[in-house]
DNA sequence: GGACGGCTACTCGGATATCGCTTGTCCGAGTAAATGCGG
DNA sequence: CCGCATTTACTCGGACAAGCGATATCCGAGTAGCCGTCC
């Protein structure tokens, strides 16, 4: 199982944003050349949080992304389901109503699968803590390790 | 993010065991039968298991795969582990020592990317609830809901 | 009748194709600033 | 000097290719049972 790398660029990107500080929109091409990152590809993954309300976005010069609301008030859950989409990474294809179980009388069928259920259970400890942490908590815990890193990002912008 | 389809089809191959509860080898055909899937890649999957240490195999007449252990000490972290593979689903690329971070000292790497450590906290709930869960668990619960599948499927594949 | 050797059929195991999705790139539509011109 | 129309450059947005891993299949190596033969 391997989650795409869309989620790590775009959560570098948005704690550019939140260092930055001003509502001044960023161009995809700056957040990339910051964070060293292919530019076309970041602004597609960019899209995806314009389309989950998460950014919004301005054309033309003095255009780019800006945060449709604070950092903390995104969560990471939001984040993952802006790009990775939002069903469940194991999928019943209800194998149990296959083969032998072709014969068994639809009531036996009324809960939930129990493989799906287990899987569901752990899926979602999983999406609760992804949504106990925003990009916020994730922002001051890596100004706690490297204090510098927001001086540097601004600087990088030329806005300081 | 997906989950390969092959966790699934290996957790309700070793329901079948369970439920046959002899120790006698069941061929990757028979199993395949049974749930309705592809027997060549069924057999695939189910030799990752094997050298997984959760099942053991047979070669020749009569022989098959058989239960290495009882279910009730195979969790569904071992079996998610064998399929697939034991690396995390996020993946940290240290892009904090990327473009503006390059200028950044070596005393600010010194903690993990704040951004891996947060994927890694929601992923480490993941890891918690599968390994608390057991095959056996799973195979109460299904047992609970539908009491005849157990005999359906001995039945199947003549041993009741 | 019993034992032994060869044969047959069956099973796993890994090497080999195929498919779909993630990754990556490109160009066009739209927009806001800059510019030049006229008043 | 000020206002306005035009030009220009910049940005996002989605359409279009490429690479890679998961999916699926097949055939060979090995093994256990079976059969025929010989003692």
């Amino acid at each position: 199982m391997r989650m795409g790398e869309g989620v790590e660029w775009v959560l570098h990107s948005l704690l550019t944003l939140g260092w930055l500080g001003d509502g001044e929109p960023l161009p995809a091409a700056r957040l990339a050349a910051g964070n060293d990152l292919p530019p076309a590809y970041l602004n597609k993954q960019l899209q995806a949080l314009v389309r989950a309300g998460l950014l919004t976005s301005t054309s033309g010069p003095r255009g780019g992304f800006r945060l449709a609301r604070p950092l903390s008030e995104i969560t990471l859950m939001d984040v993952v389901a802006a790009i990775e989409g939002p069903d469940e990474a194991f999928r019943c294809t209800e194998i149990r109503r296959r083969g032998s179980g072709a014969a068994a009388p639809d009531s036996e069928f009324a809960e939930p699968c129990a493989v799906s259920a287990a899987m569901r259970r752990a899926e979602l400890a999983w999406r609760r803590e992804l949504a106990a942490q925003t990009v916020a908590d994730v922002l001051a815990a890596a100004d706690s390790h490297a204090p510098s890193a927001g001086r540097r990002v601004r600087r990088f912008h030329g806005r300081d």
